[in-house]
Formats: C-alpha cells, structure tokens, sequence
DNA sequence: CGAGGGATTGAGATTCATCAATCTATGTGG
DNA sequence: CCACATAGATTGATGAATCTCAATCCCTCG
C-alpha cells in the first residue's frame, strides 16, 4: 500500500529561492549549482496530517528533505505501541540510509500538514558522487542525528518521568527556534498530542498528562492549544540535562 | 589528560593480512590499494582493560578501528550514572564524527584487553575523497550504527527488565557469532559484568541479577565466569524482540 | 444534539529502585 | 600459608515511580 503523492499544484519553490536551504542538504552548494542540483528532486508533494509516508520493512522509491511541516519516525510494536525516534523538522532528511534500494528500517507519518521535497533513492549515489559538498553536507546531518538519538537515549535510559519529558520539549523547542530565527519569542506551536509526548519518551499519556501539570507548576513551561509556551528555558534545560548547543545542524569549523 | 598510547610492539598487522577486514572499513579495498591505505593509519596500539580512551567534550587526534576486544562508548552523568551508548566489537569504529575537529560526543572505554587501529582524524576528509569505496563503506557502518541505535532505543522506550536484558544479550550473541563465524557454538565470551548490562538497558545491577536469574530459569541463557550460553537462540530473539539480521555489517545488495 | 478525540483526575496494582546484608572468588601483604 | 581487602554476584525487605483501569470533562465537528 503505497502512499498517495500529491504533487502540490502551483510554485513548486525552487531550491535556488528555498527559504530553509541553509539548514537543508543544499546548505553549501553553490548558487550557479543549483539548478542542477534541482533536477535530482523529482517534486514537492503536499501531505495531509497523520498521513503515512513510509511503512517500516516496505519498500520506497524516495527519500524527502522536509521543506515545511513535522513529520514522526518510529517504530510500531507487535502491541500496537510504537517509539518515536525522532521527530523530523523542516531541514531534515527522512528515508536515507546506506542501503538505498532496501526496505525501509522505520515507518514515518506527518504530524501536521507537511510540504516535503522528493529524491529518488536510486539516484543519490550519482548525487554524491559529482557534489562532495553534498554528500559532505549529507554526513554532517546524519552526524548530528546520531547525536540526537545518543542523547535520547541517554535521557530514556537513565533519567526520570519529568527530565524526559522537560528533555523531549527543549529539544524541540531549540529545533524549532534554529529554524523559524524569532529571537526573542518563548511561545512556538507544537503540534504534539500528550499522547506523542509518550511515544517519544516511553511514558503513557496519562503520566505524561501528570508531568506536563507539574512542569506547569513549576512554572518552566505550558502546552495549551498546541502552543507550547517555555517560561524558563534554562531551568528547563537543566531539568531535562539538555544542552541547547547539540541540535545545530551546522558544524561550526 | 591524555590516554597513554602504547603501540603494539612487533608484528603490526598489515592491513592486507587483517582478519577481520571485511568486517571493517577498508571491506572492498582492492588488494592493490590496501598498502596505501594503509599509510593513513599511524599505528596500532595496545590497551588494558578499563582504559579510558576518549572522555566526551575532549579532543582526540585519533579514530580508532577495533582489531580485537570490547570496548563502551557511553555518556556519564553528573551523579555517576552512566548510559552505555554501544558496545564497540572488532571491525567497529569508534570517534569518527562529521565534525573532525570537533570535541568528542561521548566517552569510550576498553572492557577488555584491545588492540586499536588509529587514523589522524584530520587526514580521513583526504582519504575519503581519494577512495569513495572507503567512503562508502563508512556510510554502510554508521547506517547499522544508526539502526542499532534505534533499536536500542525502541527497547529501552517500550519494553520491560527481562525483554531488555534479553535483547542486549542476542544483540551481543549475534554481533559476535558474525565476528567469529564459528557456526554451531552457543557460547561466547562475555566480559560485560551485571553492572555493565544495567548501563545498557538503564537497569540497576540488583535488578539485572534478578532478571539474569529469571532468563536462566526460563533456560533461555547463562552466564558464569564471564561465558555466555545461549540455550534458546530463538526464543530469546523472540523475548527481547531482536531480529539477528539487523546486526550485518554488510549491506547486502 | 450526539460522537469522538484529547485532557484530566482518582484508585489500585506492578515494576523496578533503594538500602542493607551476605556470599564467593580472587588477589595482596605479611 | 593465613588474614584481610576487594569486586562482583546474590538475596531480602521496603518504598517510590510509573502503569493500568475507570471515569469524567472539555472541545470541536458533523
């Protein structure tokens, strides 16, 4: 059962004007390039929420650079729980891996509507091959995403209901303000169900809904309306162990 | 602080000669090539056991390939905690990351006696670009790297005591009967105390003795005298919810 | 107006951590 | 060779953190 692509219809925005390229595979490439570079994705596709984009052990012709929206990678369980691996922002790469014409390792689904960029797997070694900056740019993101999943996993193993959940949320909250540049603000909108929150941190969504009162009442952070509004953001990181400086997705040489 | 490096004293092994090449980075090199290679590679060195070879937000000159014994990349936690990241075999890599110059993301360790490779990490952008092979072979370990991160992190996330023991436990099985080839023995060698394994799966090591116990009444597995027996391979797979096959470390086209 | 998804709260059960003690094997110094 | 120290394994008792089950509430949507 493949997911049905809809193209979007009109301004298919072109990498050379993309507004999130600094933060994407194309950050680095040059501007006479991209033209090129352009002819590699096959298209902008417009995705509803809570459509699924890829089924863990099926197979797929694409990888996608998220241009707008949030998408969940996970693994679903036998159970019917499912573990979110990471939660994939504009500037992320969903559906690449070493082994392009093999299935996929995890599923994915979009959290909110989602506007995503299209490769074709196949194609990806030609890519790397006649751009180095690309498939430097490549490593750099991977690089960053182990990290991110060495931290999780750190906070999963090791830390309590509330650091995870207080973890979960400044990572997110970090992410978004690298992307969206608004300084000054301590309010982003967060799509993420109670129930989200759990599958990211292993908890159910009741004690979930319990820590996310009492983070309210300490006064760090609150999530209503799908807003999450951050009122401490140092106490916070330090609640949740969480170094702001681990989610740049640019290598400061 | 630096680690002591101590080279092994005679009889390096040369890159063409190496045992356990096709497990590691230079599988696929030409056997013309591999005497160039191995000019990338400064040196072999000689470890003790419990050594500390990186300690996170240090810098290293050196990555290392694993030529013999186990060594933990891990993150330590401010009250003594730690989280064992993963636990590095022959063939592994361990302190490459896209940002070379940059300080290291975790700490490592030897668990046992170990024989380490080491590449300047300054050089490996030169030796990438001259031999893609190499380059791709590293994008085929941290792809596996990357799944057996996931993975790890889905059982720490979502299963109970028992299933992560269980899973740790086949995932060493399996990794190491890949190592050794030796088909039809169900024991290996286990250098991993209880407290190590509680490090892995964020259980206390009181806890770990009990579900140690319990996967041996259930004759499932023992250990004793740091052997591993694995009675029941496949109902162990199946308790700790392990696929054997995501632990290849060739992509198998 | 009813239906449904999420959020919220309470009560009780379970898992796992903590604290404390014992036991074994191994190694060390005298 | 013995006395002692040490590390790891083992067991028991207790308590805290978190899950499970059940109910209610609040929105939004049709």
């Amino acid at each position: 059962m493949k997911p049905k692509l809809i193209p979007v219809e009109q301004n298919q925005t072109a990498c050379k004007d993309c507004s999130i390229r600094r933060l994407a595979l194309f950050n680095g490439v040059a501007e006479e390039e991209l033209s090129w570079t352009q002819n590699y994705r096959s298209c902008q596709y417009q995705m509803p929420a809570r459509r699924e984009i890829y089924r863990e052990t099926e197979n797929s012709e694409f990888m996608f650079t998220i241009y707008h929206g949030w998408l969940a990678i996970y693994k679903a369980l036998e159970n019917g729980k499912r573990q979110i691996l990471k939660i994939a922002l504009p500037g992320d790469i969903i559906g690449y891996q070493a082994n392009l014409t093999g299935p996929m390792s995890y599923s994915a689904v979009s959290l909110t509507d989602a506007v995503l960029c299209a490769f074709p797997r196949a194609e990806m070694p030609e890519l790397f091959r006649n751009n180095p900056t690309i498939a430097k740019r490549l490593a750099e993101l991977n690089s960053r995403d182990m990290n991110l999943c060495h931290n999780r996993l750190t906070t999963l193993g090791q830390h309590s209901a509330i650091e995870k959940v207080a973890h979960c949320c400044a990572e997110l909250f970090f992410r978004i303000k690298i992307i969206h540049e608004e300084l000054e603000n301590d309010q982003i909108e967060f799509p993420l169900s109670q129930e989200d929150i759990g599958d990211i941190t292993g908890l159910t969504k009741i004690h979930v809904n319990r820590v996310v009162r009492k983070l309210r009442e300490m006064n760090l952070m609150s999530i209503s309306d799908r807003v999450l509004t951050v009122l401490d953001a140092d106490k916070l990181c330090d609640l949740g162990y969480f170094d702001p400086r681990t989610v740049h997705t640019h290598i400061l040489y």
